[in-house]
DNA sequence: GGGGAGAGATGCCGC
DNA sequence: GCGGCATTTCTCCCC
């Protein structure tokens, strides 16, 4: 047991990923307060004091800590504890370890940032340089434009040059898309004093809701979809494995 | 190498929840795409095919496959590859892994649920049994209400026995909270056929440009800080750790 | 499964 | 730091 604290504390001195897989139960109190009781997991601390707690199944941790806590390793009633503090976010989480199955701890180094694209701004980014995706004659004029009241992805002058905001949704637009191009709309009603200003919503789907709460606001849709890797990069269709 | 398809394989056979800490190189391609360079990291496979990569700072995983996915690692140019594919979701992530570091695999067991307190239902359930907080006289009618366009966190009549509905936030109340709470008292005037609904903001804290929405709409914010765990269930105070 | 909304959201960017 | 907002959001709940 005191074996494992050592292995621990060695492993936080070097800056090292250590990864546990045990029996345990996990407390937190922070922004919320939970209690999970005695089970299976992976208790993952990385080289910046994260602290991640995954069950044997799900996508998302069940427990964390983020970056910076405190971590504190000790053994009581011949359990091995482990309390964890962030003073700045107030969290506190603790996890008791009732049987420890295994224990690893390598050095990773890694510099690499990840690429993502076919995002909100990938699509925003595509529809100004190609305008006729909205209409024949549309004259883009910015890209991201922040207001207090949020940034317009797309601003312009439709054929008729009326302007237009343009809230770009990568799948489905909702109930909230339609609260936020109607929010921009009417700050810039306002705050340039126009009479008219046209509501765009460009998505690939929007949900029956939000299109009947769209048509009530006189906006219009517009279907678009996001461009994907390949179309920027021309990258190759990935093909598929067979099993 | 062949030793580690072979543990890798019998892993997935015996839905053990497998840890690697390796170099490697990862792209995802599907609801976006993304591409990440070589660098050390910890890729976990998890009993029901969830598929996660971590870099060694940060608290979120860097790529993800959801429960379900099919694995298949093979050997190529020397390099262990893990192929992945999600074919509901159109998700493919390929991990390159050009070092492996440590392998761990377990058979884990787990049934306990997180349990959590302090949440916005916590909140809205607190006014809802505490009315005063709102106002002396107010009158709940109903918790967590369902409509159309959205579920109403608290419904009920102030003092003077107008309608009103209100929105909790745990937080900081912003822009999308004043949206949410407009959409809602304008289809409950409009599906009522009411012409006065009061709307009532209550949270914490609320940002100025969320207040100044707020009153031109004629709307109102209380300061209503949500239950916490302590409170509900009475636990003691945690004890601050010496380090 | 679709739709709507909270989350210990997280993370990014801009002021 | 706050504020506003996208996210491979994730997760839950209800219809």
């Amino acid at each position: 047991m005191q074996e494992y604290i050592s292995r621990i504390e060695e492993s936080l001195n070097r800056n090292e990923t250590l990864v546990i897989a045990c029996n345990c139960e996990v407390t937190f109190d922070g922004r919320a307060n939970s209690f999970l009781s005695q089970g299976d997991r992976l208790v993952i601390i990385k080289s910046d004091n994260t602290v991640i707690v995954h069950q044997p199944t799900g996508n998302a941790p069940v427990n964390y800590m983020k970056p910076g806590a405190k971590i504190h390793p000790y053994i009581e009633d011949k359990k091995l504890i482990l309390e964890t503090q962030n003073l700045v976010l107030k969290d506190y989480m603790d996890i008791v370890i009732h049987k420890l199955y295994s224990l690893i701890s390598n050095k990773l180094e890694d510099a690499s940032d990840i690429i993502i694209t076919g995002t909100e701004k990938d699509m925003a980014e595509m529809i100004y340089k190609n305008p006729e995706l909205v209409e024949k004659g549309f004259k883009p004029v910015s890209l991201e434009e922040q207001t207090k009241y949020g940034f317009i992805d797309v601003f312009g002058y439709d054929k008729d040059n009326v302007l237009a905001i343009i809230e770009c949704k990568k799948f489905t637009a909702d109930l909230k898309a339609v609260d936020q191009l109607r929010r921009y709309v009417e700050k810039i009603k306002s705050s340039k004093g126009i009479e008219t200003v046209r509501g765009i919503l460009a998505s690939p789907k929007i949900s029956g809701n939000a299109l009947k709460m769209l048509n009530d606001f006189g906006f219009s849709h517009i279907h678009v979809t996001p461009p994907s890797f390949r179309e920027k990069f021309g990258k190759k269709q990935k093909s598929l494995m067979e099993f």
